[in-house]
DNA sequence: TCAATGCTTCGATCACGATCGAAGTATCAG
DNA sequence: CTGATACTTCGATCGTGATCGAAGCATTGA
């Protein structure tokens, strides 16, 4: 009865609908005002700034000042992946709001996840990463090769900055609609950041879709080939 | 708003202190009574039974009739994983209910995770099998080795009857106290059985702790060898 | 300074759900 | 059949928390 860690607080944060569409929307990444969520999860300001700080003193969210506008946003990974985990459960479970969306196909081929490509192309470059030995490891740790290092840094990626946070570089996620996991951790946020920079996809708006350009998906392919 | 699966649904499931208490204990891996798991909850039996009648629905639960008796347990694996990974992250946000109770070490050395075994002794077990070769595999995906399968072989594991089930045969889950991976998938539970009934180790009555015993924790420790 | 925007706090309302007593159903032992 | 145990269903109560209107701060721009 009274051994363990709490459960009940987190699920009753997350057990309002209301909350529940906020915390999904910012699971899209991006850091949102107070009005932007409360549009999202269909209510008032006020009812919003009520969850909203619940959700903080939850330690879910962080809340970031910018000029008169309040930008919220998950407070770190393991929000994110605990989120997605759930999503993860109550997919399988067919726990789903509208059975599916039309936006759905293009969020199972590629989203964001927090701060990381997931979907069907998240799962295949995690696996030709493996394949390829770019990444190695053993079980839930893992870890990036000496070739891995090399085609990274071929890539433009500065792992000396990334090695530099407390955050580990990578780390797996589960991922809800292919029940596999893909790469986060910061090398995960690198990549998706390089390819939108690199402008091989872009972010739909109002969604977490990501969307491949014609060249960009040749290049992605190319770059992560998938064995058979 | 309406895109991606329903995290509130099982959120309010899982946000009353009542029904956290009920899964939390289920997660003891026995099937319980309504009445049992009323006095866990600390409410009545009528209270208890809309709960329960409330979590089968939501597929978190199943229940056995036998006899008089209705024995209520997880409805499956991916529940106990799922009630797994919020206590870690409860656990890491500090959630606990009462700081660290007197029975926390035991549970942190090694407890029962639903089915198989967690704690220090679980991850060690899953790393031991990893460096010695026994399981391979990177990220979520673990293989038993041909000399894994020997080992398994020779300490008395039925492979054939495993491998006959449609439940995966290894997987990993996140340990709440040591925030890394042990062994799930019905051979950690069938290695749990073992060291069950070879009286390695006994469960303590109502209490996740494992408790080895001397000669049990020596073969052990022999059986899977950590390095450094 | 004033007005406008973005958000929070206060206060009141209201509904949902947790709770338990009482009664009803099922199973078992004699 | 009778009494006992295990559990569910019904009905009523009650408290918590979600909600929003109105008012109060804070920041920006003119």
């Amino acid at each position: 009865m009274k051994e363990g860690p709490d459960i009940a607080l987190i699920g009753s944060l997350i057990g309002d609908p209301a909350r529940a569409n906020m915390l999904t929307a910012l699971t899209g990444g991006k850091a949102l005002t107070a009005t932007e969520l409360a549009a999202t999860a269909g209510i008032t300001v006020q009812t919003a700034s009520s969850h909203l700080s619940k959700l903080e003193t939850g330690g879910l969210l962080t809340q970031r000042k910018q000029g008169r506008h309040r930008y919220f946003a998950l407070a770190d990974d393991d929000v994110g992946l605990m989120i997605e985990g759930l999503m993860g459960f109550a997919a399988y479970r067919g726990f789903t709001r509208h059975r599916t969306g039309p936006k759905d196909p293009a969020l199972r081929k590629a989203r964001v996840c927090y701060n990381h490509l997931a979907g069907d192309y998240g799962v295949r470059m995690l696996d030709s990463m493996l394949a390829e030995e770019v990444i190695g490891g053993a079980g839930d740790k893992l870890t990036l090769t000496k070739a891995g290092e090399e085609r990274m840094a071929a890539l433009g990626i500065d792992l000396p900055a990334l090695r530099r946070s407390r955050r580990p570089l990578c780390r797996t996620c589960l991922d809800w609609s292919e029940r596999r996991s893909h790469l986060a951790g910061s090398l995960g946020q690198a990549l998706l950041t390089l390819f939108l920079d690199k402008g091989w996809a872009r972010r739909e708006v109002e969604s977490r879709a990501v969307c491949f350009t014609a060249t960009g998906e040749k290049a992605f392919l190319r770059l992560f080939p998938v064995a058979g």
